[in-house]
DNA sequence: AGTTTAGGTCTCTTTTAGAAACAAAAGGTT
DNA sequence: AACCTTTTGTTTCTAAAAGAGACCTAAACT
């Protein structure tokens, strides 16, 4: 028997590769970041809250392949690259400020429906 | 001496707490069917292509915790568990339906870039 | 009796994230 | 000369999370 994979489905996986990278936690706050213009490594490790740098380098170069942003070194001692956002990463700056925007505005309402939420689950 | 937490620092590690459900790539799915009605927890499985039972229960348990989402259990054998979204779910509809558009819309030119990418890669 | 069904849970294995030490090499300091 | 500092990583080791798959319940059907 043939694989049923529908048309939808395959967008939607598709899609989800692409989600993945973008919809992450670390990719949000960096590419809002950027979007405000060209930052090296340190500066972005300084402003991006917990990130460690192991996982701030396998983000950024994730947004790399992926055309993102740019990656500039300079051969210098200590060494410096610099990090910026390509027109098609400026691209992706609206939609993920809206979802950025919202999740701001929102937190007050999430937290207080996780501690119904738990409080709910307490009492049961 | 104090902690130097600045205030958008802690601004930013609350939105972050938002932004790690709501990014996440079976949540922006999830979302997006329940935006076209109730739907229970089989029919969702169905849909989302490559969830797990557990990680939809996971994912369904986060959005219902955080007000996204409301469980309706009907006492029947076999049992059955109606999905909806609340309205403050609706709210996070718009954002997150803009982002998975850009997704789909783009998808081309991310695995475009990919593709580049990978082969300058192998050339060095 | 035995099978099927829906919505989970439990256990076990594989990935992934995160913490912390190490690298490299030019320039300044002792 | 030997040592320290600086910046951007990489490597190693541990903890947490994701995924695969068996198991559970109990009514209705065969």
């Amino acid at each position: 028997m043939k694989q049923t994979v529908s048309a939808p489905t395959h967008t939607c996986r598709k899609a989800n590769d692409v989600i993945a990278l973008i919809g992450d936690k670390w990719t949000v706050h960096i590419v809002m970041l950027l979007a405000s213009g060209t930052q090296r490594f340190s500066d972005i490790q300084r402003q991006v809250d917990g990130i460690s740098r192991k996982m701030l380098t396998v983000t950024l170069r994730g947004l790399e392949r992926d055309g993102y942003v740019t990656r500039t070194v300079y051969a210098t001692v200590p060494p410096r690259v610099d990090y910026a956002l390509t027109p098609f990463g400026c691209e992706l700056v609206g939609p993920l400020r809206a979802l950025g925007d919202w999740a701001i505005a929102n937190q007050p309402r999430v937290i207080a429906a996780r501690v119904a939420y738990d409080r709910r689950d307490l009492a049961a």
